[in-house]
DNA sequence: ATCTATGCATAGTATAACTAGGTATGATTT
DNA sequence: AAATCATACCTAGTTATACTATGCATAGAT
C-alpha cells in the first residue's frame, strides 16, 4: 500500500539517519533497502534522497567516503557523525511525540467508549 | 513538547476529519480543542486550518452552516459527510500503514539485538 | 470606553519532496 | 561487438502544503 507522500513530509531526515546508524551505505544503497524493509511504503526518488544526503553532509550529520573493490566501481558512502547521532535521539523522541499525538487525536472515540463501558 | 512543523504535513486533513467525526465543530473550536487534546503538540494556525475546512467542503468531506443562540453570536459549524467518513476510514489504514513502517525501520536494530540474543 | 479573546477569511511566503532531465559504469543479451 | 538494462550519482525547476501576516468584526472584561 502506498501511502500519500506528503504525510513523508519531515520524516525523511529521521529515516534517512537512522539506516545510517546501523552501518555506513550509499545511496542507491538505500533507496533499495528502505524499499524493501518498509515493504514497499517508501520509495524514495533520486531527487529526494541525493539532496538530503548532500544537506546532511553539510550541517556535519554524515561524512561521506567513495570506496569500492580496485578495479570495480567505486560508490559513494555515509556514516554517521557524533552530531548526526545525537540528532538522531532527538528526531526519534520527536516522532514518538508526533505519533503518540495522532493516535490520541484518532482513537479518542475509542477512549470513550471504553470510559463509558467501564462506568456501566 | 513542539514537534518539527513538516511533520505535520499530510495529517492534517486526517486530524481534521477525525475531530468532526466525533461532533460538528467550529473553526476556532477546532484549534483550541486540538490543541489541549494533544497536550499542545498540535497548534494549528487559522491560516491552515480555515483553508483546509474550505477545502474540504469543497470536496464533498465536510458541510457547513451557521447556528448561535439568538441575539448571541453566530458560528460556523462543520460536520462530516457521507463521503467525508470512507475517506476518514481510508486516511486512518493509511496513517496506520505510514506509522507502521517507519516505527519498522526506527527500531530495525532493536530487532535484531533481539534476534541475536535468541540465537545465543 | 478601551482592551482582550474570540471568530472568520485570504494573499503571499517558505519548505521539502518530486519531476524530469543529465552523465557514466558494469553486466547481460543478442 | 553492440545494444540494452540495472546500477549509480547529480541538479534545476515544479508542486504541494503549512505558515505568516494581515484585515475585519463581535462579545465580554476592566
Amino acid at each position: 500500500m502506498k501511502v500519500n507522500k506528503e504525510l513523508l513530509k519531515g520524516s525523511t531526515v529521521i529515516l534517512v539517519l537512522s539506516m545510517l546508524d546501523r552501518e555506513p551505505m550509499y545511496g542507491y544503497q538505500m533507496i533499495k533497502e528502505i524499499e524493501k524493509e518498509s515493504s514497499g511504503v517508501f520509495m524514495f526518488k533520486e531527487g529526494t534522497l541525493y539532496p538530503i544526503l548532500h544537506s546532511l553532509e553539510a550541517g556535519g550529520m554524515i561524512e561521506s567516503y567513495w570506496w569500492g573493490n580496485e578495479g570495480s566501481r567505486q560508490r559513494k558512502y555515509y556514516k554517521i557523525t557524533e552530531k548526526g547521532n545525537s540528532c538522531l535521539k532527538e528526531k526519534r523522541q520527536e516522532w514518538e511525540t508526533f505519533s503518540s499525538a495522532v493516535d490520541k487525536v484518532l482513537n479518542k472515540e475509542a477512549f470513550v467508549w471504553g470510559q463509558l463501558m467501564t462506568q456501566e
